[in-house]
DNA sequence: CGGTATCCTTGGAGATACTG
DNA sequence: CAGTATCTCCAAGGATACCG
């Protein structure tokens, strides 16, 4: 029909990009992806968030000896910002020793699945972008 | 039914995350998550991918022109990055002055998806984290 | 136009030690 | 157990200048 293979792009799915890179707000000149990114677009955030889905209501040392390769200041902060993000709760038991308990929110749950997509992405086509990079790096 | 909320949680989602989180090859303890993170987890690689999939075919600074705050340098390094990933296509076009063109690959294209979903899931509930954090600000 | 090369700064993040 | 505090270091990334 002689579209171009841009144009053969579905024009509903340039909509939503468009919609969701759009600066909401411009007088606040505050954008929502960037946002995001900057507190989520972290290894720590991403693989937190997994574990918790995984674990339903861990412990912090349960949550730290799951999460392979994570320190101990790392996943204080990293739990301090989802907490404060909405994402998780913290509840602690007054015992002796302590008992903390740490658990999605209902909100933090939602977001559980976008990560879902993103690993379950990563693990489909891990080997095929080891490749292209063993590909690219034999080009150098 | 006396399930408790954990037991609630689908066993089949569990079962996705575990497999998620599962190190691929316990000889080479490559573990495909985190490898996928170190790699993408970073707001300039998302960005890009969703503005290649906004633009089709971008030129080099019509991308740098749209991705907002990118710098050129890191603009390069990414767009680099992808292409090594085999996300990415560069098409220099023996013109002067040169032109060169991003293409997002079939595989590029898959993970827009993904990002497509994340960027979504960060408008609906940009405010209610915004709301969350202020929360947590003042009780501070 | 579409990049590299270089310098330089900042903060992300590990290691270690201490505490309620 | 579940953290905080402090020090330190390295690398991500901005600024600037130059090149094919």
């Amino acid at each position: 029909m002689g579209v171009t293979i841009a144009e053969n792009q579905p024009v509903e799915r340039r909509k939503k990009i468009a919609k969701i890179l759009a600066e909401k707000g411009t007088n606040t000149g505050f954008c929502a992806i960037h946002n995001f990114l900057d507190h989520f677009a972290t290894k720590w955030s991403m693989l937190v968030i997994l574990h918790l889905g995984l674990a339903g209501k861990p412990r912090f040392n349960e949550l730290k000896m799951s999460v392979t390769g994570i320190s101990q200041r790392m996943l204080a902060v990293t739990l301090r910002s989802l907490e404060s993000d909405g994402l998780v709760t913290r509840t602690i038991h007054p015992e002796i020793p302590p008992r903390v308990e740490y658990e999605l929110t209902a909100l933090g749950r939602s977001l559980l699945d976008v990560m879902m997509s993103l690993g379950e992405w990563a693990n489909r086509h891990a080997e095929e972008i080891l490749k292209a990079r063993k590909k690219a790096s034999r080009l150098n």
